[in-house]
DNA sequence: CTTTACGCCTGACGGC
DNA sequence: TGCCGTCAGGCGTAAA
């Protein structure tokens, strides 16, 4: 499940390869993603050139000169850069043919994810206009966190986890991070100090830094550019590790739902 | 305004 | 072996 270490790993992984190459044709197989593929894709991207491949959140942003594709991986997106002599599998729903040998294809079995094309600055669209800071911006502190969390009830794990107060803490490195910080997931946000939110915000800035510095976790649908999966699964220290010891305290890792998502948190280590 | 629930979708998995 | 029910999970949207 591609989080935000994926796909900066997706975008630096197809970035060298893609940079500067002119679409020979889209091949749209499947238009029925998150939202349909932008209707006549092909004709906007024929013959253009790619000017070069950003992040924002979790959007992989492949800028043009008239426009920008916005590509989201969804639950179970990849985004690869395969010979033009692969042929397409199962899922593999749009194909971007390059000017060359290449393909930059779109992979996405359970089609939560999106292909869309924005003109102009994809800053100002709907889905990027209301999202929070960067996790590694400046902006995001730990300052931030405790004045927008004032007041609130909310277990502290579904607020780091909304797009409008930071992007790309997704379920898996939410729980990672809390038990780095120390902090019990479900702890309401406004009962956390400020200096409880600084360590926190090291904390996420760690386990993200970390995993991408991985390649990205691999647990069901993440591989990378050319197929090989990610390796950082091995690194999480409560994600899916129901009844198993605490690293830290030897304690049995919890399970429960918070916000309608999976949560493991040590009960011991965390409050 | 805040908070919660839902739905999209397929593959994996467990029970029988 | 195969069929079926359940569930995960990002995230926009609707509802409370």
């Amino acid at each position: 499940m591609p989080e935000l270490p994926e796909v900066e790993t997706t975008v630096r992984g197809i970035r060298p390869l893609v940079e500067g190459k002119r679409v020979r044709e889209v091949v749209v197989r499947e238009r029925r993603l998150r939202w349909p593929v932008t209707h006549g894709i092909n004709r906007i991207l024929s013959g253009k050139r790619i000017l070069c491949v950003h992040r924002r959140a979790k959007y992989i942003l492949i800028k043009f000169s008239h426009g920008t594709l916005m590509i989201h991986l969804g639950m179970s997106g990849q985004l690869l850069v395969v010979p033009k002599n692969v042929a397409p599998a199962k899922h593999d729903h749009v194909d971007i043919v390059l000017v060359g040998s290449k393909v930059l294809r779109f992979r996405d079995p359970r089609r939560f994810g999106s292909v869309l094309w924005v003109r102009g600055d994809p800053q100002v669209s709907p889905l990027l206009s209301k999202l929070g800071p960067e996790p590694f911006d400046e902006a995001f502190t730990g300052n931030l966190l405790f004045e927008v969390a004032r007041g609130r009830r909310l277990a502290i794990k579904n607020l780091i986890m909304d797009g409008r107060i930071v992007v790309g803490v997704g379920n898996i490195y939410a729980s990672e991070a809390l038990f780095r910080a120390g902090i019990h997931p479900a702890r309401a946000a406004g009962r956390v100090g400020l200096r409880r939110y600084q360590h926190l915000v090291q904390a996420i800035r760690e386990v993200l830094a970390d995993a991408i510095a991985a390649g990205g976790t691999s647990l069901r649908d993440y591989a990378g550019v050319t197929g090989e999966p990610g390796y950082f699964e091995c690194s999480l220290k409560v994600y899916g590790r129901a009844g198993e010891p605490c690293v830290n305290c030897g304690g049995i890792i919890q399970h429960k739902v918070i916000g309608q998502r999976a949560s493991y948190y040590c009960a011991h280590c965390q409050h």
